[in-house]
DNA sequence: GCCAACGTTGGC
DNA sequence: GCCAACGTTGGC
């Protein structure tokens, strides 16, 4: 998941423990994450936008997909006049702080990382939520350990 | 700040 | 239903 820093990073999750994750509007990415995050899947954060841009650590999903607030909210940037009381278009999960990384991941490290160059990050490059494997998932998690190359 | 990629909107 | 115009994302 791809927040911008400036947003909400990963030091804002860690002292807030937990947070609901506003302001998806794309369908797709909304789809993926109504119709395939569960309670307790792992997430990667990934700081776009940012210098460096690149991965920084994992946070867990914490609620099941339910309807985003923002949509209804005239004060809100993420208001959506077509979003009616009854039938919500946008959705959102809770999601808990799990680790941050001792360092960012760099987007060019994971570029040069033979294991994930399928990553489906790559492909659809502008969309804020992606999946990943459970192989990508720890080839990640190796690299954060290591001392950076990139 | 620029610009490529690409999703969305709306005229027809 | 097509497609041009427009807006947004996000890397660089």
């Amino acid at each position: 998941m791809k927040s911008e820093p400036g947003e909400f990073s990963i030091d804002d999750l860690r002292k807030k423990k937990k947070h609901h994750w506003d302001g998806v509007r794309n369908f797709e990415a909304r789809n993926f994450m109504r119709d395939k995050m569960r309670i307790g899947d792992l997430v990667l954060f990934y700081h776009s936008n940012a210098t460096p841009s690149g991965v920084v650590g994992i946070a867990k999903v914490a609620s099941s997909p339910y309807p985003d607030f923002t949509q209804w909210d005239k004060a809100s940037k993420y208001f959506d006049k077509k979003a009616g009381e009854e039938k919500p278009i946008w959705f959102m999960v809770d999601v808990a702080f799990v680790e941050q990384f001792p360092r960012t991941i760099k987007r060019s490290e994971l570029q040069n990382t033979a294991a994930l160059k399928s990553m489906a990050l790559w492909k659809r490059n502008r969309l804020s939520i992606t999946p990943v494997t459970k192989k990508e998932f720890e080839v990640i998690q190796k690299l954060a350990s290591k001392t950076s190359l990139a």
